[in-house]
RNA sequence: GCGAACGUAGCUCAGUAGGUAGAGCACACGGUUGUGGCCCGUGUGGUCGUGGGUUCAAGUCCCAUCGUUCGCCCCA
């Protein structure tokens, strides 16, 4: 192929793979609306500061996944690659906070990330983003969840796990990490795996999920964040988890959850599927009560979270069962002298709600009616020579098969029905 | 950034010890006058990802390159 390609991890989306985006967002929208959120649009590129400030200088997604470069004055610009830092600077620069106030926004959208591509995995993907500002309450951490798990659900999307677990703020967390570190320090090398023995110095708490057996087996008996977090963490935390209980979601708690973004502290989340690969976190989420700060604004808590819609795409692709779109006609021309009347006769239809095409060309009864059958029309409306003399067309259920002649504007209330 | 597999018609793929390409589906048109979905026939369509190399000869061997896919990593 010589001709132009599209950029590596970047996709074009046709029906019917567009359709399931367009169903996912218009499902969340009519969901977060019942809550009270609002749908906040941001740009796409953001001052580098925004990212590296709010997300973490030394996190993987700021150190070497983001699409970075200079504009035409030299100015350090960003595609973001995650929707809250640049929802909060947003927030920020309204000023439209107020101490008391409860603020709730919804955004989504692509995000960019300069990844190795991989099944749920694009360079360009998109989320689906929530979140609450203004409030501490272990309400807002319960109310989000519960509304993820809502538009999940009304997505028809089963068989999703939540996974929860607190994090601990940032009196607490410190005295956890150093605890970490001093248990891994006194692991043998030789038990650890590779990538392990590099991450007990740089992310110690990304030691706790390694998926090798190994590593599992060396670290039996770490210190456990819920046994390190401070009370008014684990009070927090507590009443999370008893709103939850009373609800019917159902969850399981895992006190290794960790998240990769350096703002999450608190109640964290995450919804996990086990039907598309090794990229089976579908949504992720948790409290950030310290970035509004962080990136220049007052001190206002948050918490939230985000979807990634590649992969809900995916679960909703493997649901599917191969239905067809049904129109309800398609005006089939045998007689070129009828082409504008192909074209009158459907939009005498649609306007009266349905849906359907017309020829744009004559052709044969065998082509027209292929044509229509192949597009799984309810009706075919026919026009030749004799129907267009006798301002008349033949209006075939394909279906049965019956038919009749009929004038032109009796069309209509046959294909009702 | 690391590893593995794969790149042949629009799609899914065959292609045998190297000898200038096939099937199914799809598409188009037919199977006697204006009636689809089944069946049958005919046809359109490929410089075998790209660039080098070995050879009398390469889709088939070698190297490089681009791309795809899956995993690691990371995350949604």
């Amino acid at each position: 192929m010589s001709s132009i390609q599209k950029i590596k991890g970047f996709a074009d989306l046709f029906s019917p793979d567009s359709d399931r985006f367009t169903f996912l967002e218009s499902t969340a929208r009519s969901v977060f609306f019942k809550y009270g959120f609002g749908e906040l649009r941001t740009p796409i590129l953001e001052h580098t500061e925004v990212f590296s400030k709010g997300i973490g200088e030394d996190t993987d997604v700021v150190g070497k996944e983001m699409y970075t470069f200079p504009d035409r004055k030299g100015r350090s610009l960003t595609m973001r690659p995650e929707a809250t830092a640049g929802v909060m600077r947003a927030f920020i620069e309204s000023r439209q906070y107020q101490p008391g106030g409860v603020y709730k926004l919804c955004t989504m959208g692509p995000m960019f990330r300069y990844e190795r591509p991989q099944k749920g995995r694009m360079r360009q993907f998109h989320q689906i983003n929530c979140e609450t500002l203004g409030s501490d309450s272990p309400l807002a951490d319960a109310e989000i969840i519960l509304m993820l798990n809502e538009f999940l659900l009304a997505a028809g999307l089963d068989r999703l796990t939540f996974e929860v677990n607190s994090l601990g703020c940032n009196d607490c967390r410190p005295g956890f990490r150093q605890a970490l570190t001093d248990f891994f320090a006194a692991i043998p090398e030789e038990e650890l795996c590779d990538d392990c023995k590099r991450r007990r110095a740089t992310n110690p708490l990304r030691v706790l999920d390694c998926k090798v057996e190994r590593c599992k087996k060396a670290i039996e008996g770490v210190p456990e964040l819920p046994e390190h977090i401070c009370p008014k963490c684990r009070d927090h935390f507590a009443e999370v988890l008893e709103v939850l209980d009373a609800s019917d979601i159902s969850y399981v708690r895992n006190p290794r959850l960790v998240r990769g973004l350096d703002y999450y502290q608190s109640t964290t989340f995450e919804v996990v599927s086990g039907d598309i690969g090794s990229q089976s976190s579908v949504a992720g989420g948790g409290r950030y009560d310290g970035l509004v700060r962080q990136l220049g604004g007052p001190d206002v808590p948050g918490v939230g979270f985000a979807c990634g819609m590649e992969r809900l795409a995916l679960l909703l692709e493997a649901k599917e069962n191969g239905e067809m779109k049904q129109p309800d006609f398609y005006v089939a021309l045998l007689d070129e002298r009828g082409l504008r009347q192909s074209l009158l006769l459907a939009q005498e239809l649609r306007g009266h709600g349905l849906s359907g095409e017309c020829a744009l060309a004559a052709g044969s009864m065998k082509s027209q009616l292929r044509r229509a059958g192949k597009l799984n029309a309810r009706f075919a409306l026919i026009l030749g020579g004799e129907e267009l003399d006798a301002k008349t067309v033949v209006v075939k259920n394909l279906q049965s098969g019956d038919q009749a002649v009929v004038p032109w504007e009796h069309a209509v209330t046959l294909v009702r029905g």
